[in-house]
DNA sequence: TTAATAAAAGACAAAAAGATCCTTTAGTGT
DNA sequence: ACACTAAAGGATCTTTTTGTCTTTTATTAA
């Protein structure tokens, strides 16, 4: 569906946030371990995501990356668009130049409909809604162990 | 959403079943010029689809491309995943090895319905179900400029 | 203030996707 | 039979994506 760095990008940004909620700041190279992406690739996304402004970093002993937790939430659809560009949210499934309603491709009827449900997806999920959910799996899986 | 070659495999296909219809087995140079692809490029996968028994060809004078009509319809699933594999319509949204409901990643709940949409619209439409669509789109646009 | 640590920056490399071109082969129509 | 046409095959090239590595800069803890 995504490319490798949107997928590395979800799954960073996902393991960060929830080690945030853990009160802890994962550097680089815990982070590629755990979400199982190549390490100096995972860094090199993340050094960009900072530079954009979608997260923050200390350098140094102790240092790591973590969420300004002032800044709203990070919608998906937002990330994706920084990363690879729009293309799974808009545009013509049968590669016209643009979308048109009123001059339809053959797969625009069934086509757009999918479209749109992966734009609700995309400004409904957020970066901190999706660690949310991981966070309450672990405290389930907890439970059952016991 | 699809990669270059597919929408061009898409896009010529259609084209080519549509000018079936009428009668007609066009060229490389003339299917290219029509869907808007790089000739050459074009060339080459309508060759692939050939050797993969997709499509037939005839050479020389007169020559082209047409589909088999004693051939059942081509469903675009078997179509795409041919070309570009399977990445549409299975595998996780979060890049997991494999998407898997009993241990599902944060996506799962909200992407794994879209991409159900998006395999019921692969299996349900064809090639010649999108060409006899643009078909019908033709006759219409000549009536109304009467 | 120094040694250790970890991110930032950017050069470099490999692989995949996208695209072009040339030569060969098969078939058509005269 | 012959000239022509158009697909088949394959070599080559470019761009994008993916990935690696080295050097620099900032920070912290001792
Ligand atoms: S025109 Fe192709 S999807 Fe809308
Ligand atoms: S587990 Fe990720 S989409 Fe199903």
């Amino acid at each position: 569906m995504f490319n490798k760095e949107t997928e590395y990008t979800l799954r960073g940004l996902v393991y960060i946030q929830l080690q945030n909620i853990k009160n802890r700041r994962p550097g680089t190279a815990e982070i590629a371990r755990e979400i199982d992406a190549p390490p100096f690739y995972t860094a090199k996304i993340l050094q960009r995501l900072v530079r954009q402004g979608f997260l923050a970093s200390i350098k140094g002993k102790g240092g790591g990356f973590y969420f300004d937790g002032d800044k709203p939430d990070l919608p998906l659809i937002t990330l994706i668009q920084a990363t690879e560009g729009d293309r799974s949210f808009s545009g013509c499934g049968f590669g016209l130049k643009n979308c048109d309603a009123n001059n339809p491709c053959p797969l625009h009827d069934k086509y757009a409909p999918i479209r749109d449900s992966m734009n609700k997806l995309g400004s409904g999920e957020t970066i901190q809604s999706l660690a949310k959910k991981v966070y309450k799996q672990e405290l389930k899986k907890l439970k059952n162990a016991k």
